[in-house]
DNA sequence: AGTGTCTGCCCC
DNA sequence: ATTCTGC
DNA sequence: GCAGAATGGGCAGACACT
């Protein structure tokens, strides 16, 4: 217990966070942990706390989700796994379930079997090693190793603790606590300013780390952490809006627009003669690219930089980029010089955050940029974003067209002004996005029936979390599924639903309903709802439009409900499967279009 | 050897 | 990825 | 406006099953 604290204790003040939906209230809770915790305990805790085992880019996984943690949670308690599945779906909250299924009074666990009680308390030293474990199990049998080691921690702990243990395996605490609170709290209880402590962490993002150097050598330690190459920094990210005049209006009346690639956003470090690459979410994808690596190694003039930029697959003759799903093949771990072969890529290269022993983070986006173009030689593969300096919105609007004309999502307009820093990890206006489907002039929307529903989780437990739908074919005279939506619905919209959708409610799938995806509650065709979306994407699972050779279906890229039900429209007015691939078909021709039209 | 299911702080 | 909600 | 928590399509890997 030295070193450690009683993973109790901590699960008493999740109970009191997850009671109140002020920040300020749980970032206090928070500080009466991290005051308990003694120093060596202090990362665990975090790491707990942020569902996490370790940070993004070391790769531990704990290889378990909502199957193997039911099972596990039904060999701790002897409960059959219907039951605890049955529960889990009743309660949409696994954390929920385990604690009511291991509180129940026919549930025997492990411990009873061997006429053991459990004699002591868990610790969160002990929690977190079990984790660890089970993240480590790998090969043949595997999966039962993790379920045994599961089981046994479930056993050992007390229904509350098993319901924290339940929804950190499935990646969900619902505490309302996430990154920015464990900050507010860490600064309150080591009185470090909260700036300080938020650029350590942007630019170190491993808050566990953090939290212990704190509690172990003081907030003198946080200056030692700074941008180095080989440690990611948190990303800058970007605001949206649906027009240039908006956007120029935001920014100033000027802007540095860039085309927004479809691919994969990468972090390049460089540090002598080693690179490694980020993902956006801190991911270390190095290995999917070893192409890029000796790219940049040629590109590059200098041996010492954190640049970042967009890597896309391009068709190398024509040079035109190919669509995102292609890149995905990339996303492997075998086989990659086959890959590499298949799916050629390239990079777009876009700011600049270090560079020769100096952090740019705090210098205006010019500057970066001049310092990415005096870091870069002329090379085939790596590129500057096309990009322009506008501030007309006309202009701008052109220039978004022919983005989308080259395959582009659209553009991303950045703040020119002197205050236009790099700011880690922050969601500001300095960048703003602007992509085609959010203007509903340049989308189709879809009129689609729905033809199924599935229950939703945390918030919306016991109500419908998202709907199966689906276009009509008027010569089969059948439905055909290409679509789940479960984003754009207010909290009256999914309180209405189910009432909604009683009258259609079916045991089983009604016969002109063509799906392979099975939701938990299947409806006759009837109500038709408006939905938006990005883009048509060839698709595995959905029917609309499958070709029963190549087994490939169309489906609908980021869909989300506009918030207009068609009460007026009859299933069999619903889009049509022809519809949909003429949507397909066209999508790439908009831009021209528009480009002529604009003229 | 081929198929199916589950998982990923996955990528978007 | 997009969207909604409480503060 | 921020922070958090709902939700989408689709890819490869890992493992289990046949």
């Amino acid at each position: 217990m030295e070193n450690d604290l009683p993973f109790s204790e901590v699960v008493k003040v999740f109970e009191a966070i997850e009671a109140t939906t002020q920040r300020t209230v749980m970032a206090k809770l928070l500080s009466s942990i991290f005051k308990e915790a003694p120093p060596q305990a202090m990362d665990k805790v975090v790491y707990i706390l942020l569902g996490q085992l370790r940070p993004d880019w070391e790769g531990v996984e704990l290889g378990v989700g909502e199957k193997l943690a039911m099972r596990a949670i039904s060999t701790a308690s002897g409960l059959p796994f219907k039951k605890v599945e049955e529960t889990y779906k009743k309660l949409g909250d696994l954390g929920e379930a385990a604690r009511q299924v291991m509180s129940m009074k026919g549930a025997s666990t492990i411990l009873d079997y061997f006429g053991a009680k459990r004699s002591r308390a868990l610790t969160v030293g002990e929690v977190y090693e079990s984790l660890m474990n089970v993240a480590k199990a790998s090969g043949e049998g595997a999966q039962d190793a993790k379920v045994r080691l599961l089981s046994s921690l479930f056993a050992a702990a007390s229904p509350d603790e098993a319901k924290y243990i339940a929804r950190f395996i499935v990646g969900k605490l619902r505490l309302g606590v996430a990154d920015m609170t464990v900050l507010d709290s860490l600064s309150d209880v080591f009185n470090v300013p909260k700036e300080s402590l938020e650029k350590a962490y942007h630019v170190h993002p491993d808050l566990g780390h953090i939290a212990r150097l704190l509690a172990e050598r003081g907030r003198d330690a946080l200056a030692e952490l700074r941008v180095t190459p080989g440690i990611p920094i948190q990303p800058m990210l970007a605001e949206r809006l649906s027009s240039s005049k908006e956007i120029l209006g935001k920014l100033g009346g000027i802007a540095i627009c860039e085309y927004k690639y479809d691919g994969e956003r990468a972090q390049i470090h460089r540090r002598g003669d080693s690179v490694r690459i980020f993902s956006r979410r801190l991911e270390d994808i190095t290995h999917e690219y070893p192409d890029v690596v000796g790219y940049v190694m040629e590109a590059m003039e200098s041996r010492d930089f954190v640049v970042e930029g967009e890597i896309v697959t391009v068709d190398p003759d024509t040079g035109e980029i190919k669509p995102f799903q292609e890149l995905m093949h990339r996303k492997r771990k075998h086989d990659i010089k086959e890959a590499v072969e298949e799916y050629p890529v390239e990079v777009f290269l876009f700011d600049a955050i270090y560079m020769d022993g100096v952090d740019l983070t705090d210098l205006p986006l010019i500057d970066r940029k001049r310092a990415l173009w005096g870091a870069m030689k002329p090379h085939p593969k790596v590129h500057h974003a096309t990009w322009r300096l506008l501030d007309d919105p006309a202009e701008t609007d052109k220039f978004f067209l022919e983005a989308i004309s080259n395959d582009c999502e659209g553009i991303m307009c950045k703040s020119v002004k002197r205050d236009s820093i790099y700011e880690l990890g922050a969601r500001g206006w300095l960048w703003i996005k602007y992509k085609r489907d959010y203007k509903s002039e340049l989308t189709d929307t879809l009129d689609l029936a729905v033809v199924g529903a599935f229950w939703g989780r945390g918030r919306r437990a016991g109500l419908y979390g998202a709907l199966l739908l689906a276009a009509y074919d008027p010569d089969t005279d059948q439905f055909y599924t290409v679509a789940k939506v479960g984003s754009g619905f207010t909290d009256e919209d999914l309180k209405k639903l189910p009432e909604m959708l009683d009258q259609y409610k079916l045991p089983h799938k009604h016969p002109r309903v063509v799906s392979k995806m099975e939701p938990d509650v299947w409806f006759v065709p009837g109500l038709v709802i408006e939905v938006i979306g990005a883009e048509i994407t060839q698709s595995p699972i959905h029917t609309c439009c499958m070709d029963p050779k190549a087994g490939t279906g169309l489906a609908i890229r980021f869909p989300r409900f506009t918030g207009r039900y068609r009460t007026d429209k009859s299933p069999e007015q619903a889009t049509t499967v022809r519809e949909v691939m003429e949507m397909f078909r066209n999508q790439k021709k908009i831009g021209e279009q528009s480009i002529d039209e604009s003229i």
